[in-house]
This record gives structure tokens, C-alpha cells and sequence, in this order.
RNA sequence: GGGCGAAUAGCUCAGCGGGAGAGCACCUGCCUUACAAGCAGGGGGUCACAGGUUCAAAUCCUGUUUCGCCCACCA
């Protein structure tokens, strides 16, 4: 079917304006269902599930990468026939969330607490109702295709169902188990966080020794610490079983200053004799270390700093202080009574919470953690065995090693938001029970006062799951049949760990299938200067902002341009600028193209080849490599390289040459044929161009596509362009080579020696070989029209004009006529300047091809191109001389 | 303490075994009937440093320096 909807060329404006054109073909794409894939089992299916943003987000330019980048990669798809489906959806963002839902009530003066669990969480989820879907409207303006009738949402009934699923059958088989261990608190948002999610920040701080006394009044031990605050829950002093020092001491007991505890003075491997005084206090509550010798050696833990961050009862007079306000007030005591020895400058990590930058406080609580060892193993080996493949493939390296070092994951958060832990305990009896629906009473005692475990789960345990719930798992829909395992996950490298990991590991486990066959990092988007863009530095560039002032394909381009899969890249304004200017210029090429299309039919057949010009032919030949390029490209995850790579064609070739080439031809009159030709391979190209440039700049091309003759409802769904080998052609290729070098000399000498543009110039052409002699002849017409000048064309060996300055090509003499205006200095000189360039490169040439072991080692057709070259570096330098010889004589 | 990345033109970055590239900025000339968000021409680089491998190194290897990142329970 064809379906022309072409606009009268009056009412093109001369500047391409994104703001007119890009909704309203949004919304045309969106009614058409161009985003809506079928399962269709008689096409390839090909998915990308999106990273789910955070309800409580915005789009940043994170977001605009990232999906610029997956809207690429599945508008080709679709266009080469595959069922191409982009999935979106949002995360429910426990933490993030309930911080915001909690400053909502806070400015209406009640809390969670004072409202209780139920209202907070209606209050919830009619705040997901009011500003949930703000980042999905912004990902339309950016144009992503995703197929919006599927939208998923962590929290939402599919994606519930999974979690509980999961959650049940890992329980089941003993994956996870709950208890007390030593868990990251933070104060501040109340919960306890997963060690991910501490970060660790090199900070200078103190390293305080403090005196112990022997309760036997024989001396003492001296112990470091780099918080002194915590020695109140001391319940032992650590040595190295090892140590010489301490062997004496080993086994008798110490007076805690202060506090007056009898602790023992115990041996642990852990210890390491060469840091600090080789002496450690133990305190099993409040660090992760001791509380393993804890274990080990059967030790109380004191608990002296509560979940509000401040003292406990069991730290005494210390009580209510806040843990830092303790720690002066102590280090103060212990410096009266003669206990603190030294106060030593040390530098270590201290870890923050990465959702408010607290001081994570190490706590012994109650929690739910995976076992993830056996989880663990079938996640390394598929990325070693390459059924997963990152790219860049250095980020293997860095997924393997944190698997390989994995730790339990601790899951529950002390939340309202999220998945309610799906475990009942009895009130009576206290049994446990999992299970996938509230039970009715306790299976071992029967009683039915039965109470839900109060809190959720982390966040990241549902987005685990994401690739397979949002298509229905743990039923076997169609869809999961069809869609899934997905193909490239697209997303920035610091939620590997958080994300990436925990799909692979997930997905095998519960699917027995991988999620997706490759992951493609990209970094980070920076300011201009090279900082983080960040809401407290107030650097961040609101991609909406650039869209309404360039466009979303300017926005786009310029995030893609440049980047290198992995690293992190600078946004600054020059660049969009220049993207908005590509766009510009690419309507503008579009408008001549238009303004002589007008009496051209595209359905009456091609044009018969003979009546393609050397111009037709090569821009042809150029426009397959072209595509043969950018496939070559964006199949190796190279979308920076790809989109440089139409960019150029487009600009420097099809415009730059093969519009100014087409111009005599479509304006001469006596070549009816060869006009025809011409307008079709200038539209072809165009067409075919436009298709390539799509999943970069959805939009412009779109504008222009249905101003074109085309066929189709709309460019999106055109077939993606294939690379002809046949319409290769190295000899018209290699013939608008010398074309092209025969202008730029001709043009460069005009400039050199201030030959006005308007001027018509007179120029002779010397060939160096017949071949050359002619191309030149056959196509002087066209270099006259790009030089204004009339041409004279010699054959080798030809006589030489008088009066001319020249420029030596590799194929030709090029000779600007001067009469008389030459300055015979100035001629010789840069003349001479060549001749030493050229007598240079020609050396080092020879050198190359006198060295035996090149000639034996190297390539034959890399000795063969440096012979060739040599032999072309010779001949020029040679007439250079002969030229050089004239001038002399004209001395 | 381990690991990774970057270092190439004034700036931002490609290139990653065979002739140093792009965009922007700069200089010169042009409102040439697609585009001044443009056209034509031009200048500009011991490819961080030191060794090594190779016929051949910006490109591969080793080390060094500077910057950045990630991981790690030595108090």
C-alpha cells in the first residue's frame, strides 16, 4: 500500500522546528500501535525490559541515556521484522517512597505513626496515583516506543503474586532463613539496609588507645579503637593466640574503665598482632568482627546504642546521648581518669547509608536473609560459560568477583511500602509459617492468633524478578513463552550489584533460564566540567528543558555521539547544538530534495542503470558501505560509532558532494534521462538514509519521511535498509576520488590567491595517465560547477599553461591561471614547502619497502599499497621539481 | 589492601598493530536560488613518561606518574 501525505513545499519552514514536529508523531505512532508487539511464533521475537525508575523520580539524564539507548537498539530491531517489544514499568522504590509519603504527612502535621499502617498506606499509593507516572509521560517526549499497554509496576497484583511466589518457594527449600546477626542500621530511615547498599567512605579520623587494668592489679592491656563510644558493650579483650606479648595474659581478666565490667581477655585468630597495640575490645552487639569472636567464644552482647542512634540504658550515665555526643563525653573521661593513653590520626571507611548519608550504625537485629551460595554458582557459570555476555567485556570481571565473594542478602526492611513478608508468627505457640495466603490458624498448635511479620522486602528482590513477572511468570503466559528469555538489558554500571546480579541469579533459579544474552553498561552522564551531576550541587541539566529548547532527536544524538559503551561521558551545550544543527541540516537537504521531486514518480521502475552518472553510482556504492557500516556497528553495541557514521555520509558525502554534483543535472534540461536518474538516486539515498538515521533521531526522520514518496503507514516500520553488495563500486569510487582532489586543490589555489568566488576562474588540468585523463574529461563539467572556473584538460605529458600557480594531486596537475598576477616568491615557497613534505613522507616510504623484513613479513597487499604509494609519493615529488625548475628559470 | 578506567589538536572525545581523526573553538573569504543552525579554504598534535615485543606501536606487554571510579569486616 501506498500512502502519500506529502506537503505542499511552502509550508516547510526553512528551520526545522522539533517543538511543531515531535508530538504530534508520537501520538501518531502511539494510536497506530506501532509499540504494540504480538506474539507472532512466524516472526523472531527480540525484548528489552526497562530498568524500572523509581516512582519518585524524575528523568535526569541518566534516564535519558539509558533509553535513548534501548529505544535504539529496539527501533532497529523492529524495522528488520523482528516482534520487537520494549517493556516498560516503574519501581514501587520502598525507602525513596516512604521518605516522600512520610514529608507529605509531615506537612499536614501527622505521621505514619499517629495515622497507623493502613492509612499510610492508602496515603502511599495515592501519592503513586498522583506523581507515579510524571517519568512516564517524560520518557514519551524523549520517544521511546515502548509498548505502554503493558506497563508493569513493582507493586502491582502480577509483580506481587511473583515475590510471594518466590519468596515462598525459596523458603520452602531452605534459601532463606531468619534470625539475629549483626545488620546495617540506619538511624535515620529506621531500617536496617543490605550491605550494598552501605557506602564506604574513606574519612580521617582517630584511633584512641585505651588502658584496660588487670583485675589483678598486675598491669594492664592497652587496646585501639576508632570508636571509643562502643566500649561500653565491651565484653571481652582480644589478642592473637600467637602473640609473645600478650601470652601472659591470656585467659585473666579486666576491669572496663568506666563502665567497672569484669571481662576476659580471650584468643582469637582474628586478631592481627601488627595493627594498633595487637589488643582488641571486643563488643559482639555493635560490630560485625566481634560479633563473629562473639559466637565463637560464647560472649554476652550488651546492647549501649539503641536504633535511634542514641545510648541505651546499658551504657549507664551515657544514657540519651546521641552516639557521637558520647563519644567526646567519654574520650573527656577516660583522659581524666588517666585511662586514654594516645590519640593517633587514622584514616578509615566509615559506612554511610546510601539512600540519607547517615552513619550506618552496626546493630544486632531480626532479619530475613537468601543464602546465596547455592544461588550464587549457576549465576557465575553462565557468565563464564558466554551464555551471558557483558559489554563492555571488562565488566565481567567485576560481576564474577563480587559473586564469587558473595555474602547472604538480607531482605526485610523495617518499611510499610513494599511486599509485606509473606510469614505468619503464632502468638501462642511461636511457629513460623510461610505461605502464599494468610493461613487460617497455625499448623502445629492450631491457634489461630496468627500475626504478618510487620515488614517488606527490599526493593531490589521484586526488581530481581522483573524480566519474567512483567510477562506474567509464575504462569506460563503466551508471552513468557514468546518474550522471554530477553535480549539485551541496557543499563549504567553501579547497579550491577543491585540489579544486574540479582536478575541473573534470580532468573535461573526460578526460571532455569537466563534473563537476557547480554548486558550493555553504559557510564555515567557528567556535567561539562566533569562533576557528577547532582541535586546538591545544583549542576543538573533537566533533559526536558533541552528537549523543548532542541528537540528530543538533538538531545538524543548528542548523548550518543561519542560514547563508548562503559564510560562515563560530559554533557555540555556545544554538543547539542551541534546535534540540533545535524537535524537542521538533514531537513534542509530534505527541502531541496523535495523542491525537485515534484514531477518525479517513484513507481514508474528504477532508472535503467546506464543512465546513472558517476555521481549516481557513487553515491550508491557509498550509501551500501554505509549501511554494511552502521549494522557492523550497532551489532557490536557500538551506537556512538554507528550514529558518527551516518552523520558523516550524510554531511560530508550525500550533501557536501552529491547534491552540489546532482545540481547540473537536475537543472540541465537536455537530459531528460539522466535528470530522472538523478532524482531518484537522490531520493533513494535520502529515503534509505533516513531509515539508517531512525532509531537515533526518531522524530526529524519521521517529519521528513512523510513528506517523501514513500510506501508504508510510517517510517518506524519501513524495512531497515540492507547492504547491497553489488551496488558496490570501487571504480566509481575511486574515480570521485580524483574528482574530489581535483576540486580541492582548484578550489584551494582560488583561495590561496585571492581569486574572488564570483570570479570565473581558468584552470588546466594536466593528467598524470590516460585512466585519470578520462575521468577528468568526462566529468570537468561537474569540478567547473564546484569551482566556477572553465577547464582545460591535458593529457600527460601535455603542454603546461604559462602563468599559472599549481597544486600536484596524486592523479593530476591542477593550474589556476594567473596572467601575470603571480608572485614568484611566494610560488616557489610553497611550492617548495610541498616538495619537502612530499620528499619526506617519500623517504620514509622507501624505507619501509628497502627493509627485508618487511617485505618478507608484512602482508602482500600491505607491501603492495606502500610500492603504490611510494610510486605515487615518486611521481609527485618529481613534478613538483619539474615545476619548481620552470619557476627558476623564470628568475 | 585488591581491581578497573582515563591520559591523543585550545576544549570534548573517537581511533586501539600498517599513511595522526571528528565536533566545537580559532584564522581567511563568502547572505552561491536546500541550509549563515550554512558554504569554501586554512592553521594547530615528540598520541602522559620510560623500557620492551614486532619488519612495523597512539594501538600489544612491563613499569612509572597524574586524575577518576569500584570492591574489601584489621579494630
Amino acid at each position: 500500500m501506498k500512502e502519500i501525505t506529502r506537503r505542499p513545499l511552502t509550508e516547510i519552514p526553512k528551520v526545522y522546528d522539533p517543538a511543531a514536529e515531535e508530538g504530534r508523531w508520537y501520538d501518531f505512532w502511539e494510536k497506530k500501535g506501532f509499540f504494540r508487539p504480538e506474539v507472532n511464533p512466524e516472526k523472531p521475537p527480540f525484548t528489552i525490559v526497562i530498568p524500572p525508575p523509581n516512582i519518585t523520580g524524575s528523568l535526569h539524564m541518566g534516564h535519558a541515556l539509558n533509553n535513548t539507548l534501548q529505544d535504539i537498539l529496539i527501533r532497529r530491531r523492529r524495522m528488520q521484522g523482528y516482534e520487537a517489544l520494549w517493556l516498560p514499568g516503574t519501581d514501587h522504590a520502598s525507602i525513596a517512597t516512604e521518605v516522600k509519603v512520610e514529608e507529605w504527612l509531615a506537612q499536614e502535621g501527622t505521621s505514619k505513626e499517629e495515622i497507623g499502617r493502613e492509612a499510610f498506606l492508602q496515603r502511599a499509593w495515592e501519592w503513586r496515583e498522583k506523581y507515579g507516572s510524571t517519568i512516564v509521560r517524560q520518557l514519551k517526549k524523549l520517544g521511546s516506543s515502548c509498548d505502554w499497554s503493558r506497563e508493569r509496576f513493582t507493586l502491582d497484583e502480577g509483580c506481587s503474586r511473583a515475590v510471594i511466589e518466590v519468596f515462598v518457594r525459596l523458603f520452602e527449600k531452605g534459601l532463606i532463613y531468619r534470625g539475629d546477626y549483626i545488620t546495617n542500621w540506619c538511624p535515620d530511615c529506621q531500617t536496617v539496609i543490605s550491605d550494598i547498599e552501605v557506602e564506604h567512605e574513606e574519612k580521617m579520623g582517630h584511633l584512641w588507645h585505651i588502658k584496660y587494668p588487670l583485675k589483678d592489679g598486675s598491669g594492664h592491656v592497652t587496646v585501639a579503637t576508632t570508636r571509643p563510644e562502643s566500649m561500653l558493650g565491651d565484653t571481652s579483650v582480644a589478642v592473637n593466640p600467637g602473640d609473645d606479648r600478650y601470652q601472659g595474659f591470656i585467659g585473666k581478666t579486666v576491669i572496663l574503665p568506666i563502665v567497672g565490667r569484669e571481662i576476659p581477655i580471650i584468643a582469637d585468630e582474628y586478631v592481627n598482632p601488627a595493627f594498633g597495640t595487637g589488643a582488641v575490645k571486643v563488643t559482639p552487639a555493635h560490630d560485625p568482627n566481634d560479633f563473629d569472636m562473639g559466637e565463637r567464644h560464647n560472649l554476652p552482647k550488651v546492647v549501649v546504642i539503641g536504633r535511634d542512634g542514641r545510648m541505651t540504658a546499658e551504657a549507664g550515665r551515657y544514657q540519651g546521648m546521641d552516639r557521637f555526643e558520647c563519644r567526646r563525653a567519654l574520650v573527656e573521661d577516660l583522659k581524666e581518669q588517666g585511662f586514654l593513653l594516645e590519640i593517633k590520626d587514622h584514616t578509615h571507611a566509615v559506612g554511610h547509608c546510601y539512600r540519607c548519608q547517615s552513619v550506618v550504625e552496626p546493630l544486632v537485629t531480626t532479619q530475613w536473609f537468601v543464602r546465596m551460595k547455592p544461588l550464587a554458582e549457576p549465576a557465575i557459570e553462565a557468565v563464564k560459560n558466554g551464555e551471558i555476555t557483558f559489554v563492555p567485556e571488562r565488566f565481567t570481571k567485576v560481576y564474577l568477583n563480587w559473586m564469587e565473594n558473595i555474602r547472604d542478602w538480607c531482605i526485610s526492611r523495617q518499611l510499610w511500602w513494599g511486599h509485606r513478608i509473606p510469614a505468619w508468627y503464632c502468638r501462642k505457640c511461636g511457629e513460623i509459617t510461610v505461605a502464599r495466603q494468610a493461613p487460617d490458624g497455625c499448623a502445629i498448635c492450631g491457634s489461630a492468633r496468627l500475626e504478618q511479620d510487620p515488614d517488606v522486602l527490599d526493593t531490589w528482590f521484586s526488581s530481581a524478578l522483573w524480566p519474567f513477572s512483567t510477562l506474567g511468570w509464575p504462569e506460563e503466559t503466551p508471552e513468557l513463552g514468546y518474550f522471554f528469555p530477553t535480549g539485551v538489558l541496557v543499563t549504567a554500571y553501579d547497579i550491577i550489584f543491585f540489579w544486574v546480579a540479582r536478575m541473573i541469579f534470580s532468573s535461573l533459579e526460578y526460571t532455569g533460564k537466563r534473563p537476557f544474552h547480554t548486558v550493555l553498561i553504559h557510564g555515567l552522564v557528567r556535567a561539562a566540567d566533569g562533576r557528577k551531576m547532582s541535586k546538591s550541587l545544583g549542576n543538573g541539566i533537566d533533559p526536558l528543558d533541552i528537549i523543548d529548547q532542541y528537540g528530543a532527536d538533538a538531545l538524543r544524538f548528542s548523548l550518543v555521539t561519542g560514547l563508548t559503551p562503559g564510560n562515563d561521558m560530559r554533557f555540555y551545550m556545544e554538543k547539542v547544538e551541534g546535534a540540533r544543527n545535524f537535524a537542521n541540516k538533514l531537513w534542509n537537504a530534505a527541502r531541496f530534495v523535495l523542491m525537485n521531486l515534484e514531477d518525479f514518480d517513484p513507481d514508474t521502475g528504477g532508472p535503467d542503470a546506464a543512465e546513472l552518472s558517476l555521481a549516481d553510482r557513487w553515491i550508491i556504492s557509498r550509501y551500501n558501505r554505509v549501511i554494511g557500516e552502521v549494522d557492523r556497528l550497532i551489532d557490536g553495541y557500538e551506537l556512538g560509532e554507528a550514529a558518527r557514521s551516518v552523520y558523516d555520509f550524510l554531511w560530508n558525502e550525500y550533501c557536501d558532494w552529491y547534491i552540489e554534483l546532482a545540481k547540473p543535472r537536475l537543472y540541465g534540461k537536455e537530459d531528460p534521462a539522466g535528470r530522472r536518474a538523478t532524482q531518484a538516486t537522490l531520493h533513494r539515498v535520502l529515503e534509505g538514509t533516513l531509515r539508517l538515521l531512525h532509531p537515533f533521531m526518531p522524530f526529524v526522520t519521521e517529519a521528513i519521511w512523510q513528506n517523501l514518496p514513500h510506501a508504508g503507514a510510517s517510517i518506524m516500520v519501513a524495512p531497515w535498509p540492507r547492504s547491497s553488495e553489488g551496488e558496490i563500486d570501487e571504480s566509481a569510487e575511486r574515480a570521485m576520488a580524483i574528482i574530489i582532489e581535483a576540486t580541492r586543490a582548484l578550489r584551494n589555489l582560488r583561495a590561496e590567491f585571492g581569486v574572488a568566488p564570483g570570479k570565473r576562474a581558468e584552470a588546466t588540468l594536466i593528467a598524470i595517465d590516460s585512466e585519470a585523463e578520462a575521468i577528468l574529461r568526462e566529468q570537468a563539467a561537474y569540478i567547473q560547477s564546484l569551482t566556477t572556473a572553465d577547464l582545460t584538460v591535458v593529457p600527460a605529458g601535455g603542454k603546461r599553461p604559462a602563468q599559472t600557480v599549481a597544486q600536484i594531486t596524486s592523479n593530476a596537475e591542477i593550474h589556476l591561471s594567473l596572467k601575470g598576477l603571480i608572485d614568484l616568491e611566494r610560488e616557489i615557497e610553497r611550492l617548495n614547502k610541498d616538495l619537502q613534505q612530499t620528499e619526506a613522507e617519500l623517504e620514509k616510504s622507501q624505507r619501509k619497502l628497502s627493509n627485508e623484513g618487511f617485505l618478507s613479513k608484512a602482508a602482500p597487499e600491505i607491501v603492495e599499497r606502500e610500492r603504490g604509494r611510494a610510486t605515487e609519493l615518486a611521481a609527485k615529488a618529481r613534478r613538483l621539481q619539474e615545476r619548481l625548475a620552470l619557476f627558476d628559470q623564470m628568475r
